[in-house]
DNA sequence: GCCAACGTTGGC
DNA sequence: GCCAACGTTGGC
């Protein structure tokens, strides 16, 4: 089982959105790295960290489950999509997705402590211009964050 | 809203 | 295949 980290903005696509609908599809991961993660390497089973961008507080807020691998993004063909990849041959999607269900929240772990803790030093997240949406986690690193909520061990 | 950093595009 | 221009991401 892997580990990893997907971010969303809140306004969009927030925890609590997830925990209404407990499973959700991931859709809209644009991004050639980040989608061969989900092809390639993203199983049923891995936990995921669902992380808040571009808000107020942007952190680490919660965990969900991949519940399944990835299949093509629908989303790539809708014309009313803001997803919507002209590009994209229907006969071979460029994109996929896959499915998560929620598991819990957690209490909050800012960006700005996660640059803090030296122990998130190689995580892509703390470097200085990463743009990736999804990336992996190692267990030290899930470890750490969920020790940085105070939460830890966590309730199962 | 600003803007640095990054990925993508397209002309050559 | 280079690389400048462009659009997007995302923290602040």
């Amino acid at each position: 089982m892997a580990y990893w980290l997907f971010k969303t903005e809140p306004d969009t696509f927030s925890i609590d959105t997830l925990k209404k609908q407990q499973v959700s599809c991931w859709e809209g991961v644009r991004n050639y790295q980040a989608r061969n993660m989900m092809r390639d390497q993203i199983r049923e089973g891995d936990e995921v960290f669902i992380y808040h961008s571009s808000c107020k507080d942007v952190g680490v807020v919660g965990i969900a489950e991949v519940v399944r691998e990835a299949y093509p993004d629908h989303f790539q063909f809708d014309l009313q999509s803001a997803y919507f990849d002209p590009k994209s041959d229907p006969a071979n999607p460029r994109w996929v997705m896959v499915d998560i269900a929620y598991r819990r929240h957690l209490r909050l772990v800012s960006l700005k402590k996660m640059k803090a803790n030296p122990a998130l030093d190689d995580m892509p997240l703390v470097q200085r211009g990463s743009r990736l949406s999804i990336m992996p986690v190692t267990e030290a690193q899930w470890e750490a964050i969920l020790m940085m909520t105070g939460q830890f061990p966590p309730v199962v």
